[in-house]
DNA sequence: GTTTAATTGTCTGCCTGGCGACAATTGATG
DNA sequence: CATCAATTGTCGCCAGGCAGACAATTAAAC
C-alpha cells in the first residue's frame, strides 16, 4: 500500500475557514483556549467541527481502567470534530488545548450541511477527505499488524514529512508538535524504545532532531530503508 | 471506550438491496461467483459497492514484497467496496468470492448518488454507516496498541456475538466465516497463538467451538475477563 | 468411500521490545 | 537567573508471543 492516496491534498481548512473568505472577516472572532482547556469532553454532545488556526490540540480518550490513550495530537491548518458529520451524537473522546493561544474555528454540522447544499464542491471535498481518513487509518492498522517498531517509527517519520514538512535545498525540516511519549503512544511503541531509536537513527547521520523538530535529508527513505 | 456505537444498527443492506423492495424484483440479477473469482483488483476503477447476497468474500491486499495482507471476510448481508463513495478512484485492495454460488448486489455509485438524493433517510443512514465503519476501526487500534493477544481475541469474539450471534435459551451461537489463520492475521496474532488459546477457553468451559462457529455462553464475556 | 488438501493442535527455542530505575538534559515559570 | 517539572537517554531483566517443525484432525474433491 504505498502513499498515494495521500498526494492529492483536498485542503478542507482553506475552504472550510470562513476566515479565509475575505467578505467574512472579522464578522465573528476564533474562540481562543488556554493551556489544558477542555474544548469538548467525553459525553458532550457532537454537533460542531473545529479547524485549528492556531496552538496544539490533543484528542484522546480514557479507558475502562481510566488510564488515557492518546489518538491524535494537531496543530494548525488540521481538523477535528469531524464524527459530528457522521451520526455522532456524543463525543468518545476528548479534546484539550495544550498551549496558550490556542486559538480554533468551530463549524456547527447545521451550517456545514447548508455549505454543502449550497456547494456541491466543497461537499466531494469533505467526502474525499473523509476517504483520506480511512486510509490513513487502515495503513497505521496494517503497519501496527505487520511491522515491526522501527519500521512503523520510519513510516511515522515519512508520513510526517509528508504532511508538514518544508523543503529546503537538500534537506527537510518538519515542525511536529510530538513528545517522544506521544509518538510511542501513536505507533504503538515504548517510550524507551522510540528514544533509542531516534538517537540510532541520528547517530547515523540520516536525521537530526531537536524537540519538535526533525531535519531530514533529501534522501533519508532510503538511508532509513537500510 | 464501549460498544455504544454498534447498538445502532443502521442496517443499510436492507435499504439499499433493491431486490428487497418488490417492485425492483427480477427487474435483474445478482451477479454471481464461482470460488476464488477475482471481484475486482487492486488498480481497477473504483466505482461501485457491493452488497453481499450471499457466500463469502475475502478483502486483502498484496504488499511491496508480494504477500498478502488480510483485511476482512465477509458474508451474507454485509457490504463492500464502499471506498468508491468517498473518493476513491482505483482499488488498493483486491476482493474475492471464496465460495461458489457467491452473490453479489452490485451498485454504482452513480445511482447511489441518485438514490441518495431523492431520498434524504438513505443519506443519513450511509453517513452514520460510514462513521460507525471509523469507530470500528479506530478501536480495533486502541486493541492492537494496548492490549495484548488474548484480550484482542476476546475482543474479536465479543464483536462477532454482537454483530452476528443468534441468541439461544442460555447461550448464543456464532456462525462465521474464518479460519484460526483468519482470526489471527485480523487481530495481529500469530494462528498458533490463537489456536492455544482458543482451545485454553474451551477446556475452560467458557467456549465451544467447531469449524465456523463458536457456542458461548450468555455470560461468557464476565468469564473470559477473568 | 478414498484420497488429498486444508485446517488445527502442540512443543521448543528464541528474540523483540516492554518495563522499571535512574541520570541527564531541556525548557518553562516565577 | 534560579528552580523545578517535563522530557529525553540508557541500562538490564525478562515475558509475551513468533517461527519452525510435525502430528492429528477435518472437510473437500473425486
Amino acid at each position: 500500500m504505498s502513499n498515494i492516496w495521500f498526494i492529492e491534498n483536498v485542503n478542507l481548512f482553506d475552504v472550510l475557514c470562513p476566515h479565509q473568505l475575505s467578505e467574512y472577516k472579522n464578522k465573528h472572532s476564533f474562540r481562543t483556549y488556554n493551556k489544558n482547556d477542555f474544548i469538548y469532553m467525553e459525553g458532550d454532545s457532537s454537533n460542531t467541527l473545529y479547524l485549528i488556526a492556531e496552538g496544539k490540540v490533543k484528542i484522546a480518550f480514557m479507558t475502562d481502567d481510566s488510564k488515557e490513550v492518546l489518538k491524535a495530537v494537531l496543530t494548525k491548518g488540521e481538523i477535528f470534530g469531524e464524527l459530528s458529520l457522521l451520526g455522532e451524537t456524543h463525543r468518545e473522546e476528548f479534546a484539550q488545548a495544550l498551549e496558550i493561544g490556542t486559538a480554533l474555528c468551530p463549524i456547527t454540522i447545521e451550517i456545514l450541511h447548508e455549505l454543502m447544499l449550497q456547494n456541491k464542491n466543497l461537499s466531494i471535498k469533505i467526502h474525499k477527505w473523509i476517504g483520506l481518513r480511512i486510509k490513513k487509518i487502515e495503513r497505521k492498522l496494517d503497519l501496527l499488524v505487520n511491522k515491526d517498531v522501527r519500521t512503523r517509527l520510519i513510516e511515522f517519520i515519512k508520513e510526517l514529512a509528508d504532511e508538514r514538512g518544508e523543503r529546503r535545498i537538500d534537506l527537510i525540516v518538519v515542525k511536529h508538535p510530538f513528545t517522544q511519549k506521544d509518538i510511542a503512544d501513536l505507533i504503538g511503541a515504548s517510550r524507551q524504545t522510540v528514544s533509542t531509536l531516534l538517537n540510532d537513527f541520528s547517530e547515523r547521520g540520516i536525521i537530526k532532531m531537536k524537540r519538535g523538530k526533525f531535519i531530514l535529508s533529501e534522501s533519508f527513505t532510503e538511508k532509513l530503508s537500510a
